[in-house]
RNA sequence: GGUGACGUAGCCAAGUGGUAAGGCAGGGGCCUGCAAAGCCCUCAUUCGGCGGUUCGAAUCCGCCCGUCACCUCCA
């Protein structure tokens, strides 16, 4: 039996213990990036909050099966390719490919499906034909609409009145016609010089929320279990799918929303007119290091604004640097004969808080608060008696699962006899602090940290390992 | 105007009725030839403010102040 955990259910605005419709499989459907630039630190929050919850949920014994669409149709698309003057294919596959770089230098688990809304035309169609049978359509200028008014649980998910909308201040006059502007464009007429498909519909595009509906059933089923995305997606694109879905299907279509809070940047909300605007690459060109930056973006609970800094950032480099140095001492430092100074009981302790606070709606602040009460423990048996063999496979085993979950722990060091020049100055040092001549050894260090290397010397000898 | 969040130390943040986790930064100390790493001590009598409920409240209720988000571009 797969562990529990609670959601907080955007649907129900309630704390829930989550049951998957299967018992011990996970469908989930994780809302993915619009392919028309560089993802910036909001999106890859909101996917580290996607990939924290696959990883807890296998960490958990689930079998997860995971969905997240890649957007490479819509205004932006459209407009970039035009104005590059390359199609849509070339132009959305250079981005899509960017796309998997950046998640893989966060170290983000792939997803066991990535589909391009250009590739589910068919799907998307059918849909609509379904929806059209139904009752839920009309057609006006060549677009075809989905009337909102046929389906009564509009609104059910973000809380929105829709007649609160339609006497707001903001609803803007669309280029297309609708008869109600609260309605929705399910398939978009091309306009001369847009990308379109021939189909029953007329030439054509799908419209914005269409692909995901189309995607997520053909791929998890009419009826699935976790449905996520950022906030800005509660209303309308979520609402809307929810209406197109369970109008076309007469089923639920998702048990469990969640959605993530945008970050801000130094207190302000992101925006490139504000000058606060950061991609991964812009990070990785200030020489910041992929694992502090994951670090950070998972250290605030996804429901939580999360407010990026740069002292933030230099934090978390701290914190990671933290797991790695106590990693090193636990490599360098031999067992101990007897019992040791950590009782197992203590590693026990922290998994229960550990996983505790992950089963609590992913609260990864207090899993990494686990861990660094466990960091302390150990450093503090390595001060006195030592870590028995059985206590140290506790706590590899440990650091394996916050590895497993978090994905914040640093790679092995490198280890004695992986570098012959650097062991040479090593043992030349060791030589020279021997004889007493300090000038010597420290003029051997030096030169090493100049070169990045930086030397420890401990109880069990010298050790090395590279400046971040 | 409608709906919904949030306000805990210099910064990030846990804590949802029982007397303030953890990290970063700062100060002092131990260890070291000196470092590095680590450890120890220190750093909120108090949780935006004012009332109320209670034996007891950061946690529940009311009012006020402040910040923010969404209301068809938006992760």
């Amino acid at each position: 039996m797969p562990r529990e955990i609670l959601f907080l259910n955007t649907m129900t605005r309630r704390m829930e213990t989550f049951h998957p419709l299967e018992p011990g499989h996970v469908r989930m459907y994780t809302c993915g990036p619009t392919v028309y630039n560089f993802v910036h630190i909001g999106n890859l929050r909101t996917f580290l909050f996607e990939d924290i919850l696959r990883r807890t949920l296998q960490a958990f014994g689930y079998r997860v099966t995971q969905v997240m669409n890649l957007t490479d149709i819509d205004d932006k698309t459209i407009k970039g390719a035009a104005s590059e003057g390359v199609s849509l294919r070339e132009f959305t596959d250079r981005y899509i490919a960017a796309f998997f770089q950046d998640i893989d230098t966060l170290h983000v688990e792939r997803a066991e499906h990535y589909p391009r809304a250009t590739d589910f035309i068919k799907q998307q169609v059918e849909l609509v034909q379904k929806l059209t049978d139904r009752g839920h359509t009309y057609v006006q200028d060549g677009s075809t609409y989905f009337r909102i008014a046929t389906f009564g649980a509009y609104g059910k998910l973000s809380g929105i009145d829709v007649n609160q909308v339609k006497a707001g201040a903001r609803v803007d006059a669309d280029e297309y016609e609708k008869e109600d502007v609260r309605d929705f464009v399910l398939w978009k007429a091309s306009k001369p010089g847009e990308p379109g498909w021939e189909t029953p519909l007329g030439l054509g595009r799908p419209g914005w929320h269409l692909e995901c509906s189309a995607m997520g059933m053909t791929l998890l089923g009419e009826s699935f279990d976790i449905h996520t995305g950022a906030v800005d997606n509660i209303f309308p694109h979520h609402e809307n799918e929810i209406a197109q879905s369970e109008g076309a299907t007469g089923k639920p279509f998702v048990h469990t929303w969640l959605h993530a809070e945008h970050l801000i940047v130094e207190g302000q909300k992101m925006a490139k007119s504000a000058g606060n605007f950061f991609t991964l690459r812009d990070l990785l060109e200030r020489g910041h290091d992929p694992l502090a930056i994951r670090y950070l973006l998972i250290s605030v609970p996804y429901r939580q604004k999360l407010n990026f800094t740069f002292d933030g950032l230099h934090a978390a480099a701290a914190g990671v640097e933290r797991i790695g140095n106590t990693m090193r001492r636990l490599a360098h430092t031999p067992p101990a004969a007897g019992d040791g100074a950590l009782p197992v009981s203590e590693v026990a302790s922290f998994t229960e808080e550990f996983d505790g606070g992950l089963a609590d709606d992913l609260n990864t602040a207090r899993a990494l608060g686990a861990v660094h009460t466990l960091l302390t423990k150990v450093n503090q048996a390595l001060d006195s008696g030592g870590i028995s063999v059985e206590a140290r496979a506790r706590v590899d085993s440990a650091l394996r699962r916050v590895d497993a979950t978090l994905g914040i722990v640093p790679k092995a060091e490198p280890v004695a006899g992986s570098d012959a020049e650097i062991d040479g100055l090593i043992a030349e040092r060791t030589a020279a602090r021997s004889a007493r001549d300090f000038a010597r050894a420290d003029a051997i260090r030096k030169a090493l940290t100049e070169r990045g290397v930086v030397l420890e010397d401990t109880p069990h000898g010298t050790v090395w390992h590279l400046t971040k």
